[in-house]
DNA sequence: TGTAAATTCATACTAAAGTATGAGTCAACT
DNA sequence: AGTTGACTCATACTTTAGTATGAATTTACA
């Protein structure tokens, strides 16, 4: 919306300095033809007018190109008092709600007999919730998920 | 250095695009000579020629605008401000130092290969560091002991 | 109503963790 | 010099954890 807002408005700008130039081009037009017929050097005016309008109207017009500089900023938890959970982060990697559970399970030191127990499901139930756990965390084993965890505050 | 050739370079292109653009333009004349007298016409087309040979230009000449762009990345580094050893349940506990180095290791989420590499030592001493800490720590897993260990703020 | 995500389960397998037992080395202490 | 505790290593074994693959079921949602 934006975007077409500003295309507009460089049109104008472009209307106008071809208005601008056009009368410019007619002044020197009336003088050329009256003082030479040598229409090549007229031509060549006008041709460098307007590579020259071109020029400034590319620099107007062309979008920026984007560069992104990524700044790594360190954000220092507290990990006591004001426990609140990095919701944004579980959202982020898409971390289920059973999942969680069974994140939490893991990291009060429970075996996945004993989480299968809690939860009134199947060890390869348990199992299939940390491979996933263990995709979205970039963990390679449950004490490293539980350390990652911890750190992004998604469990206490 | 460089750049100077870049530049030269563009020149010459401006030069090749003039003239050719200058047979065009002769060509244009004289059709439009020919079957018209309309100059405003012909001198219309010349300016869009060349606005739009100005663009083509100056997209090749200039610097190419860049738009810097901070994003800031979050790193959650978990500084657990008042974090004080409970040396004396360690003493209680009888936890040796290199049974302490190990289960800090695993709490940050190592396997026994990588722990025995950080140490210098072979798994299976591992193991036995890891066996006599479960017994200290009243755990039967490595994730248990975790939990006791920072629940009793042998770690952090 | 179809479809995508979440949850569940299974089987078969490999890898890692944990147990049991015994034993050697070394430094500190008596 | 002998004892003790910490640390080391090994071998053989059992158990648990983790991987791969496929599939059924439920649920939320467009």
């Amino acid at each position: 919306m934006l975007l077409m807002v500003q295309k507009y408005k460089e049109s104008i700008y472009f209307g106008l300095a071809l208005a601008t130039l056009f009368f410019f081009v007619k002044w020197i037009e009336i003088r050329f033809l009256l003082y030479s017929q040598n229409i090549e050097i007229y031509i060549f005016l006008i041709a460098l007018l307007f590579t020259a309008l071109g020029i400034w109207l590319a620099n107007k017009i062309t979008t920026p190109k984007v560069q992104t500089v990524i700044v790594e900023k360190e954000i220092y938890i507290s990990q006591n008092f004001p426990f609140e959970v990095n919701q944004k982060e579980i959202e982020n990697r898409k971390i289920s709600k059973r999942e969680l559970e069974v994140l939490t399970l893991i990291a009060d030191g429970k075996s996945n007999q004993e989480i299968a127990d809690s939860l009134f499901v199947s060890i390869p139930t348990i199992k299939t919730h940390i491979t996933n756990l263990f995709e979205k965390l970039d963990a390679k084993r449950r004490t490293q998920a539980i350390e990652t965890a911890k750190r992004l505050q998604l469990i206490r």
